[in-house]
DNA sequence: TCACATTTTGACCGTCGGTCAAATAATTCT
DNA sequence: AGAATTATTTGACCGACGGTCAAAATGTGA
């Protein structure tokens, strides 16, 4: 007998195509509406399938929407690796995270939204193991292109291992750009700060920690505008976002 | 004919101290379940009164809710300003208001995961008008003591005025604190980044960013464990959560 | 074509936020 | 004091929603 029986397989196939339907339309629904303003008869609806069939690739609501969230994870990781092997000095290539950071959010605008959300206890229980550990995956991911450079940095001496260790100047990074992104949603802060580009305050208060690591060159010792224009031209040659970072 | 009946100032007097039972008890729900995993029916049956009483006093649960934060939101906002009169050097105050708002993180440890359910669209607008602008106000306020010490400290030359503005340095640092704050409370982060005091890493990732901005004097030259010290014993002289800050 | 297995469906359930007419309590009037 | 009037409290009830499961529909193999 053969392994597998084709209408099996044809079967999976669908299966996994259907899956991909649903989440789609759970992202469209969760970036057009957030988590509260949309219900699963609705999505049901914009799928042609029925809410009981939904149930038979997600244990909940919170697992379907996390596992959008970890698709976005997955494409954030993604950008983060491809930036971190860009050509250059290891500041440069940090920088080159910053901007994969802002590439994404452009994106996902309301990705980091949907990630503090997730971490309420009362939704990470309704998800399943799978999804659970799927996450946290892409999440360690994101952290290590910035840790392996860290290292590297501290390695080839462009960045004083006293008195920040590795990891404290990661978490350190990974805070201040998570904190930015949020922030900068904020219409009340926006107002306040004066902000108008989005982008900018986050790759500015990247700027700000990296220097206070003392990570070489410095902000004022070093043509960072030549590397930005690398990098978007190398990095992030499609993209629109960045005009106005550059003053148009 | 009396301004004022002493029954109706009776009578006004119990309505707000049952708003403060409803307040009291909706917090220590807060606090201990988070948003979802309790109920309306349960928190009027934990005061002693029925659910329709509870809508006299709120409009919803999210407008209870953010009567709750607000109230969290006004304490950080005393402790800012208080931290703000610290006396010192522009930085040494900056640092107060970081002792301040750990002393703040300490005693409202789900402050910032609730602040952050907040933003959604949907949980703001089934708050009052009334409730929103009480939690914008207390937010000014906190805002605003940053930076007012960051236009002092530019004005007396503590931190240059190139090539950040003072609304640049103010949102860096409270983007920084958010954050870290929020990072912090994150397990897998703890362990990645072998956190495990929570309030040590915000203000070390507040150092950097203030280095960063070159806010004289620097970290290494100047002593501030001494200001550290000075900051606990004036400001925050009951607390007990800086012990292991400064190595048991 | 029929028997059997698999998949899909939507009526139904429990929960919960929120409402409102009726009950109860408080106050005023005579 | 007691009736009349006003104010307050209550909890049965509603609609919405996430989630379930027996029955219907569809697919499969002989």
């Amino acid at each position: 007998m053969s392994a597998v029986s084709p209408s099996i397989q044809r079967k999976e196939r669908e299966f996994l195509a259907r899956e991909e339907l649903i989440i789609t339309h759970a992202r469209r629904l969760l970036l057009e509406k957030g988590f509260q303003a949309w219900n699963m008869e609705e999505l049901a609806g914009a799928v042609q399938y029925s809410k009981g069939t939904l149930y038979q690739h997600f244990t909940s609501k919170e697992d379907l929407v996390l596992e959008v969230a970890t698709d976005a994870l997955k494409q954030r990781a993604d950008l983060f690796e491809r930036a971190s092997r860009f050509q250059g000095r290891t500041r440069e290539r940090c920088r080159a995270i910053g901007f994969a950071c802002c590439e994404f959010a452009a994106n996902c605008p309301e990705y980091f939204h949907i990630e503090m959300m997730l971490k309420s206890a009362s939704f990470w229980e309704k998800a399943s193991e799978a999804r659970r550990q799927a996450h946290a995956f892409q999440g360690a991911r994101c952290w290590r292109a910035v840790n392996h450079i860290i290292v590297e940095a501290m390695a080839v001496g462009d960045l004083p291992r006293e008195p920040y260790s590795a990891e404290q100047a990661t978490f350190a990074l990974v805070s201040v750009t998570v904190g930015s992104h949020l922030m900068v949603q904020e219409p009340h802060l926006r107002v306040q700060a004066g902000i108008t580009d989005e982008m900018m305050p986050v790759r500015v208060n990247q700027d700000m920690v990296c220097d206070g690591l003392k990570w070489r060159p410095f902000l004022n010792e070093f043509d960072y505008a030549e590397t930005d224009k690398r990098i978007v031209k190398e990095l992030f040659p499609n993209a629109v976002n960045w005009h106005q970072t550059f003053g148009g």
